[in-house]
Formats: structure tokens, sequence, C-alpha cells
DNA sequence: CTGTTAGCGCCTTCAA
DNA sequence: TTGAAGGCGCTAACAG
């Protein structure tokens, strides 16, 4: 009857308040809360029910310690330098991943790993505040610098490895889709303007614009660009300087195509009436532009969503997950 | 001289290690890495030192448990609908988040808060794992819900309050330099598009408006919009329904001036030529658009970064903290 | 199936 | 100025 009020009116309900509500010891009531070990229908009952009654949630803290797991999901984003931070598709992961890790009481960090990343890897791989770690635009030689501590908790958007499980857009069938359709509304002379050659994502698009270019027996016609309007503006340019007779040109992202349409327009070069125009990730402002831009879509919050589940879930999953990409047309291809 | 060698090769260095090589108490290691209390300067030294050598770094989560501070900065978007968190700027602002919380162990988390939130602003408030929070496009009733518990480690990109500081973008000053060269230009029926009512930050340059409006002795001509696209076009038109010789649209999103710039090509309006139309916020894509769209800058990486750091400092900052914005003059006004 | 015991790594009174 | 001791909330062996 003595209550001993001991405790502020503010305080939390921890793990033993509900075992004392449920006349359980704490072992029993972390267990059944846990979902581990064995316990009768009977206490579990109790214990669910008290916890309820007191709101009880789990310290994630307390349990990060003892457990040693992190409560940290780190987005690393592979680059030269840390200006690859600055861009939407980033942003974009970034807070899918923030607000799919919420509920887990899991934040994100995000930063950049440069090139040769082995030892950043493996301080991560140590750091007891990390969850996991999402790597974002990765190369072959990242991945196989990620050390065993770090395997079963890092997943790639981009390229995969046998060990650490890629998320991707399909860009290369996107790619083929793209080309179909240039070829099939008759054009002859198609142009590409890439992504930059060190990035593993440019590659599939790429084969499949060689692929499709062999098929029908017409000769490639490619230039290299970083996915940057500006890269976009003179990768049209060069284009155009090259190959004069250009009737097409395919870029490897929407921005590359924006700038390629700033340029045909400065220039008075009708689209698509000269030079059809196709990018690629159907960014929102791609249906603005004029002519409306012709692109694939590229579900970004899709495969991010997909990698930070397998991240949770921290189960096993297939090493590679190709998302779809469908071909919007619209007015400049 | 005989090593127990108890720990594995991979162990992390702890606080003991520390201690133990330094010749002091965790107590008193303790207070000289977490910089507190008194330690003379040789212990200090020794401990830097020995710190140092192995590479010591605090276990975040053993310190929060302690000391009852959380590890996650929770961005909390205020709306009606959690479609509020699909959105670039606030992708921009928990990248920024993420990417300046790093360094100190603390993730970020994105969640959507109801209009009416007081529970759960509670709920963060008792929250041991949210270490701070940060409100976006908040209302003042939401301000007014803070929980005291949370005072001291809110803030807020939008309006502030007494309580809670703002970290804004002087939007009242850049649409009165809008305004201004719109009228110097020789513009006199001006129309404008707004954000939605119930969101505050469209108050000030709803004000900026109707104040130039008055003081040149013009009438107002006022539309509704959301801040998207879609409303841009039909504020757009309703502007031309109901006010048909207007010759220049202020538009307070530049995705809005972007659906307007539509509509008046959809129409064969020439702009700037028959009517001039102005953005605001300088979105990347501001500067691609036929003709390219004469608008406002909105330094949402800077603000956010204001914010953050209170957040991260603790320390007592202004109540309101404004960023000046810069009228960038292009082709379309 | 359940309770007891022992920490996870750190901070923080308290004495010395 | 320093050290000893206790405990934050939880989980994970172990006994029973």
């Amino acid at each position: 009857m003595i209550a001993h009020m001991s405790r502020p009116a503010t305080h939390r309900a921890t793990l033993d308040d509900v075992a004392r509500a449920a006349g359980v010891s704490r072992s029993t009531a972390s267990r059944v809360i846990a979902g581990y070990g064995p316990a009768s229908a009977a206490t579990r009952d109790r214990v669910v029910e008290a916890a309820g009654q007191l709101g009880y949630a789990p310290n994630p803290a307390a349990r990060a310690l003892v457990t040693g797991t992190g409560f940290r999901l780190v987005v690393a984003v592979v680059g030269a330098t840390p200006d690859v931070l600055h861009d939407p598709y980033v942003d974009r992961v970034v807070s899918t991943a923030a607000s799919m890790c919420a509920p887990h009481d899991v934040g994100v960090s995000l930063r950049w790993l440069s090139l040769n990343a082995p030892s950043d890897l493996y301080a991560m791989a140590s750091d007891p505040s990390v969850h996991s770690v999402l790597l974002v635009n990765t190369t072959q030689a990242v991945l196989d610098a990620v050390p065993a501590r770090l395997l079963g908790r890092v997943v790639s958007i981009g390229v995969g490895s046998p060990q650490v499980p890629g998320f991707d857009v399909d860009n290369g069938g996107a790619a083929a889709a793209t080309l179909a359709h240039l070829y099939d509304s008759g054009r002859r002379r198609i142009a590409m303007v890439t992504g930059p050659q060190w990035m593993p994502c440019t590659h599939r698009p790429v084969e499949s614009y060689l692929a499709a270019m062999r098929a029908a027996g017409l000769p490639a016609r490619s230039v290299e660009g970083d996915f940057t309007v500006a890269s976009g503006r003179t990768g049209m340019a060069e284009v155009l300087h090259r190959w004069p007779d250009t009737d097409a040109v395919f870029a490897g992202s929407d921005a590359m195509a924006l700038g390629a349409l700033a340029v045909l327009r400065e220039r008075g070069v009708d689209v698509p009436g000269d030079i059809a125009v196709a990018g690629f990730d159907d960014v929102p402002f791609a249906a603005l532009s004029a002519p409306a831009l012709t692109t694939a879509t590229h579900p970004v919050e899709e495969i991010a969503a997909g990698a930070v589940t397998a991240l949770m879930a921290g189960s096993r999953v297939p090493p590679a997950t190709a998302y779809a990409s469908r071909l919007v047309l619209r007015e400049s291809a």
C-alpha cells in the first residue's frame, strides 16, 4: 500500500518496472520483449500487458551497449572528393533511409568515402555506434576492401559483389529500351553522352549502347560526360562538332540531357525535328523542359527502401536486385 | 610481463585501457577525456597521450546510457499528411544534418508531425534516444506545444518563438527585392501566386507583396497556390482569367513559377515580353528553363547548417536568424 | 520455463 | 587533484 514515489512523475517505464508489474524477473521480461528465448503463453501475456499499460519502450542505448549493436546507419558515398555528397540522388537516399530507420530508433549518418577507402571502412567496422553501412556509387575496389566484420551489415546501391548485396536500377535495360525507341522512330545517327568511366554505373548503359549500335550496323558515337548539366552542354557541343549529321542523342542522365537541350536551343536546332534527345532518371523537371524530355525512370526511393530494408532485417538477401525502369515518352524523342 | 591477452585483437580501446596505460584511474581519465572536471596538466597530458596511442574513442551508447543524452537528431516535418516528407527541400535539410552530425556520432531520423502534434512531441521529449529535434515548416500552434523537457534542444527551420529559435531565409526581403525589380522594369499590373495560407512561411512574402502594391498605389491581385508545379499552372490560369491585362507574375516558389511558364508557353504568351515571371528558391532547374527563370536564392543548406550547429552546440542562440536571399536576374523578368 | 548473477563502457557523486 | 564505488537499462550466460 505504501508507494515509494521515489521516481519522478516523468519517469520512463523501465524493464524493471514492467517485470515488477507483471510479477516476473527482469530476464523473463527481457525475453518476451525482445521476442527471443522461451516463455509460457501466460507470462508472455502478463508481460505484454504490463508493458502496454506502462507504455514501455526499450532504451536503445542500453540495448546497444550490451549487445554491441550500433544505432547509426551510415550512408557512405564513394567518390574522388567530398563534393559527391552534394547531390539530389544522395539526398533522396538519405531521406528515405532516415524515415525508414526512425521506427527502429536508428539514425542515419552521411559521409564521404574516398576511393582508397580501406582505413575508413575499418574504422566503421570497429565503431560500436555503427549499425550498418549503405554504400553508394561504390567501386569494385571498395567492395573488395570491405572488412569481414562488416559483412552482413553492408549493402550497396549500385554494383554489388558476392559478399555485398547490390541494389540498382536496371540501367542496362533502360538504355536498351531508350535506344530501341530512338531506332524505331527512324533515328540512325545516334550519339551517346556517357557518365564518367570510373563509375561502375556507367558501364552497362554504355555496353547497351554499343550493343544496340552494333546490332543495327551503326557506328558508335560516344562522348564522356560526368552526369552534370555542364558536361551535357560540352558533350552536346562536342557531338555536333565531331558528327554534324547526328540525329539523336542519348544522355546518361537527365541533367546532361537538359544541358544538351540548352545547347540545341541556343543554336536553333529543332528538337525533336532535327535531333531527338533522351535522358535517364526522370527527374521532376524533365516534364517541364521545352520540349518536355523523353527519359526513363529511376526509382531511387524504391531502391533505397530495398537496401535499407535488407539492412534493418539483417537477413541474407540475393547478391543483386535490379529495379525496373520505365520509358517515359514526352516530346524530345 | 605476463600479458593476459584476454581480449581479442580487434578489441576497441576502452576508457579502462586508457586509464591503465596512463597510470590513472578511470574517473580521472573520464574527466580529461570529457573535458570536464579538474586535472593537473601532467595527468591530462598522460591521458591524452595514452588515448591517442590507443586510438581511443568513447562509446556513445555507454555515454548516452549514463548521461541520458540521446543519439538521434530528429527532423520533424510538420504538415497535414505524411506526404510532406517527399520534398526536395526536406531532403536537403536531412542530408545536411546527416553529414554534419556524423562526426558527433549522432544519426538523423526523419518523421512527419501532424498539425495537432502534442502527443508526438511529448513522446519525443521522453524518448531517451532523441538527442534533439529540428522542426521544419512548423506552425505557431506546434511551437506552443513544445514540451518543456525539449526546450533547449529544439530549433525550427521556419518560424520560431521566444522558446524555439527559428532559422529562415529572409523571404520578406526577397519578395520585396523581386517586386522592386518588377516595378523598376516598368511592370504595373503585378499578380502573385502565393503559398498555402496555413503555412507561416507564406505570410511574409504576401505581406511584402501587399505592402509593395500599396506603396505603389497599385491594386493587389493574388491567388493561392501550394508551392507545386500543378498549382502554379492553375494559379497562372486563374490570374489570366481574372486579370487578363496582367504584365507580371511573382510566384512564391520556383516550382509554381515553372508551372506558370508552362501555361504561358502553351498559350503563346511571350515571356518576358508580354508577362514577366519571377519565382523564389533558385532551384537548379531555374537556370535551364526557357526562358531561364529570374528568381531569388534560398540557401537551404546554409540554414540547415545553422540550425544543426545550434543543436549540436546546445548553446543558446538568438530567437531568430534570417539568412539573406539574393535576386538572380535571368531572362523571365 | 524461469530467476539469479554478472557485466556492457561510461560518468559522477563522494571521500581522501 | 585524484581514486573508489555505484549505477544508467539492458541482455546473456548460467543454474534451478
